[in-house]
Formats: structure tokens, sequence, C-alpha cells
DNA sequence: GCGACAG
DNA sequence: ATCTTGTCGC
């Protein structure tokens, strides 16, 4: 399975850009997808699916626990994305499927992976403003990549889903992230999207 | 064996 | 991820 990830480069500039991103509450998940037009960031559609929480999380498992609901979510676009970002890892894994990698096999559409912690791999400090980063290494293996998308900030981990080279996960990252956010806004439009969520579902629960 | 461990 | 007040720091 892991053979069929590749590291081709993306050719050319997206059209279509998507960010993935899931809450959960009370048992259920939501899952929330947002389009955006690139590099224009205009909000193209958004599709979201809430489901019964399937499995419970294990590191490395990811994928079998946020797959099913992103998937239900990913069947009502009606907008044919070619670049999907999720807020996890790509090859940035054990066995080099992680959530964003195995998504990509199911969606067959290049894919980003962006996790706000370290996972594992090693890598050398980076420097401090923002653009820098560090390649992270596993097992002799270069996986991914620290990132430092705002100036004095917190770095994020981007490594590559399916489709597109780190080179290439590293700029588009940058490029969706603007000068506030952290993660790409892509996938921040759909975070935001998923604490209302769970907003209103705290709210129902509360007789 | 021990510690670490995306969301 | 989620549960949660005040609090240290830029």
């Amino acid at each position: 399975m892991r053979k069929e990830i590749v590291f081709s480069s993306y050719e050319g500039l997206p059209q279509v850009a998507a960010g993935v991103d899931l809450a959960y509450a009370a048992g259920q998940a939501a899952a929330v997808i947002v389009v955006m037009a690139y590099p224009t960031m205009e909000i193209i559609e958004v599709v979201s699916h809430a489901d019964a929480v399937s499995a419970e999380y294990v590191p490395g498992l990811l994928a079998f626990r946020e797959l099913p609901v992103f998937l239900k979510a990913w069947e009502q676009l009606r907008s044919n994305p070619d670049l999907v970002f999720f807020d996890g890892n790509g090859i940035l894994h054990p066995r080099r499927l992680g959530l964003a990698s195995h998504a990509s096999l199911w969606i067959d559409r290049p894919t980003i992976g962006v996790a706000k912690s370290h996972f594992l791999g090693s890598y050398d400090s980076l420097g401090t403003k923002r653009g820098s980063f560090s390649p992270i290494v596993d097992r002799g293996e270069t996986v991914g990549a620290v990132l430092r998308t705002q100036t004095g900030r917190k770095p994020v981990y981007v490594s590559v889903g399916n489709r597109v080279t780190l080179q290439n996960a590293v700029d588009f990252t940058m490029h969706l992230a603007g000068s506030e956010s952290r993660v790409p806004e892509i996938i921040r439009q759909a975070d935001i999207r998923t604490r209302q969520w769970k907003r209103q579902m705290g709210e129902e629960l509360a007789f």
C-alpha cells in the first residue's frame, strides 16, 4: 500500500484546494472540508458530516479513526479539489502511511499533511524567521520538514501525503499560511467550523 | 526494557 | 482530540 505513494512534483499551481479538520463531542465526530480557490483564498464550498466515533485514538492509527467520517463528507463535495491539506501527517509515519497519505489512496488526489506537534524523526533546530525549515529524518529517510510558518511562533510539521514533493508541501503550506495563522488558512477555516459544530453540540446537551 | 507517541 | 482558571509573558 505504501508502494502506491509517489513523490512526484506537483505540476503548475492548484486551482482549487481543500482543507480538512475533525472535532469530537459526546461520542460523535464531525468532519469539515473547506474548499478554496487558489491562491485568491475565496471559499468555494463547505461540506461536513457527523457520525458516531468508530475507533479510539492510537498513535500511528489516526486514519482508522478519522477516514470514515471524512470520506462521508467527501462524498458530498460538488467541486473537485486538486490538492487536499490534512491536519496530521503524510509519510511522516512509522509505516510511511499517515492520515494524509492514506486518505489520498481513497480520494485519488494529491495530499499534504500538516501536523501541529512532533510525531517521530529527528531534525536540526531551525531558524526563528518565517519560512525557515529543517528536514525531518527517520531511519535514514527524509520524511518531512519542520516549518516555521510565522516568525517567533511554534513551527508545524509538514510532510508529503502523496503526489507532491516535500518542496511542494513546504511551498504550498507557506503560501496558504497568511500572516496570522500558524497552520494553513484553509485548515484553520475547517477548524473554525468544526468548533462551531462542537459548540452547538454542547448547547443541545445542556438541559 | 524504557520512553515517546499526529488527533 | 478533550477536560478547564488563572496566570506568566511579549
